[in-house]
DNA sequence: CATGAATGAGCTTTCATTCAT
DNA sequence: CATGAATGAAAGCTCATTCAT
């Protein structure tokens, strides 16, 4: 018989060492950027080497890809989760709402982390084939929402799942990720629970009353 | 007499140095983030040396906070610019809403240096005491055009300019700030014409369909 | 009976796999030289692993030994081949130095693994046992074309086949060797055909100039 | 007036730093090669940073271009304080030999550098204007040697001053540069004073041979 | 016989910054 | 007002090698 216990018991720890690298990375590529995030840190941080990232991932560059596809593949996941109201296409589309507005509050790394991928123009994005199929379902959460709603007649025919995922998700991210100079723009704490409830209401009905006929 | 023409003339050249630093960090600064930036490359650039950063702007952070306040000056300055049209409140709100989507479209760099900062939880912009002046003039524009559409009554009571005045932020500099990832994501080039214009047009009125009443 | 066939075939297979990383070697550090050339490079090129240098050598150190050892077993078994004619001194001793000059210059890699040696100050060819053992063969080749000119009283006795050996070898491996640094010195290619066979009809004149009586 | 004694003790400074990086490095480079000597131990050596390195020679290939080009100014520097006995061809040549073989035995850095150089097929030395200008007056004094032997009926026509470099080149070259693998491979230390007594005794006797009519 | 995982030292290079004039 | 020289820390990455199965 074959050592498989070994070997599988192998691979669990180096299955760790690689997930823990990964993880790491997302919180410091979060905290400061592609170029601000060192590998020593991120290394340190997962209770590993700098020697293991390459390793694992080729380099820093191979590290960035995977986080960026790792942060994609938890907001599918999240996304896939959620089930909308089949009967009322007003509550589906709001129910849609609050998911993203609160999924860009509640990780800010997926927003600092795209942030820092579109500082570089989509460089590392565009060399990794997961990550583009992970678009579809997004939309599609509002796309079923505003169909049931243009059957029901409530929804205008023109109006398009694109156009509406793009404003939702604006006006979610914009929020998140431009709290701190907005914050001292316009002289108000954004991330003050009452100051983001009327926000969060805000969008509801202003992507309502944009769909609506 | 004293010398002053020389002194001028040494004045101007030093501003002269002065500017094109502070433009070259901008650039920079823009296209690399604030770590990504390096001073001496921002010297070169600028056609100067590393040293004369120093000597105008302390350190390197002080570049970027003078870099802050220099775009928030010139989207100020923009912003001044604009006159509405004070009979008709819709088409003042769509110019208000044109002008921002497309300031965020044509000034990139007032996105990714805006970035940079949130991405370093407004450190620096607090430092400022030039910036917080800046907030006013820009919702006084989608204000001023609320206002009107109220007392005409095409526009209700309970809008508030700040949250217009988010929405259509929101809108504009996200579809700039996140087109490589929302290009790789929607499988469309966003900043084409085509998908610029439809995108325009809907954030005219989606605006509108939100405020009326 | 024992299964005596599986264990040859084992043994087949681990002496291939030592020789594709011997051979390996010898290309990385006939290109790189010794510190140039990685060992992870030399287990890709061979189609292996890191770990079986070090199974099979020890470390590099003794990969770099047994390089050594192998270009001077190929040397040997080169000049073993050649057969003098024994009637025409003058015509064996040409052949000697056509063999020499042209031995040096289709392997480059005895070249300049031998330079690699060099430099390390004959530190691994000193702890070779194998080595020391190569070194007649090659000089008997000059010896016995000597011996029969000076029989025939073609050949001045004084003459040393130690330093003729020395001249020849002086004078193929040199114009290989340096055959870049010389071709920008004189500004010519010294590997371009006419050049070298100028070179290999001066050779073979200058040796029997230097020895005939 | 100008400050120029600071100025002036400034760049002594300067040019002082300078060059004890560049003797440190060719003795660095001429012991380990190019890959075995690191930037750091040449700046220890020369008891400055690595950071000055980059400094004044921008990476650590234009210091080994810098080091390359040194070895060959002194080498022709070296050359030039030659002078022949313009009566009496055969000295001349054996002068012009004696001065070449001895050049390389009291310079080893020029011939480990120079192997170092082709090792990595010239690509250095073509990248430098100043190096290809230091051929000519090598060739130039066997070429002086050579054409007073003809004047004078005392040396071939037919021989070229580009060969019989060429000769002498190699024959002190090769000696100096294998030293090691020929002490392994002869059984005999070469540098000992009666070996290398004998050798160029032997190179002084087969070029004259080689020459002469 | 073979291999995936891990290690620590070292590499070349770039960084923001200060010194001395 | 300006500059060349210098600095130390840290960056990303590769190295030869060993461990545990």
């Amino acid at each position: 018989m074959k050592p498989i216990k070994p070997r599988a018991a192998h691979q669990a720890r180096a299955q760790e060492t690689r997930q823990s690298l990964l993880h790491a990375a997302i919180e410091i590529f979060a905290a400061h950027g592609l170029h601000g995030g060192s590998v020593s840190r991120i290394a340190e941080r997962a209770h590993s080497h700098d020697r293991m990232i390459y390793y694992y991932f080729g380099n820093k560059e191979g590290l960035f890809i995977a986080a960026l596809e790792e942060i994609y593949r938890r907001y599918n996941e999240a996304e896939a989760s959620i089930s909308l109201d089949t009967d009322n296409p007003a509550e589906a589309l709001a129910t849609a709402v609050r998911f993203f507005v609160r999924y860009f509050r509640d990780h800010p790394e997926f927003v600092t982390v795209l942030n820092s991928e579109n500082l570089h123009r989509g460089k590392h994005i565009s060399k990794s084939l997961r990550a583009s199929q992970y678009s579809k379902p997004a939309i599609g959460l509002v796309d079923s929402a505003l169909s049931m709603g243009k059957q029901q007649g409530l929804v205008r025919e023109t109006v398009t799942s694109r156009d509406v995922y793009l404003m939702i998700s604006a006006m979610g991210y914009f929020y998140q990720s431009n709290q701190y100079t907005l914050s001292a723009f316009l002289g108000e704490k954004l991330q003050a629970p009452q100051s983001y409830q009327q926000w969060e209401s805000f969008v509801v009905d202003a992507v309502w009353r944009t769909v609506s006929s």
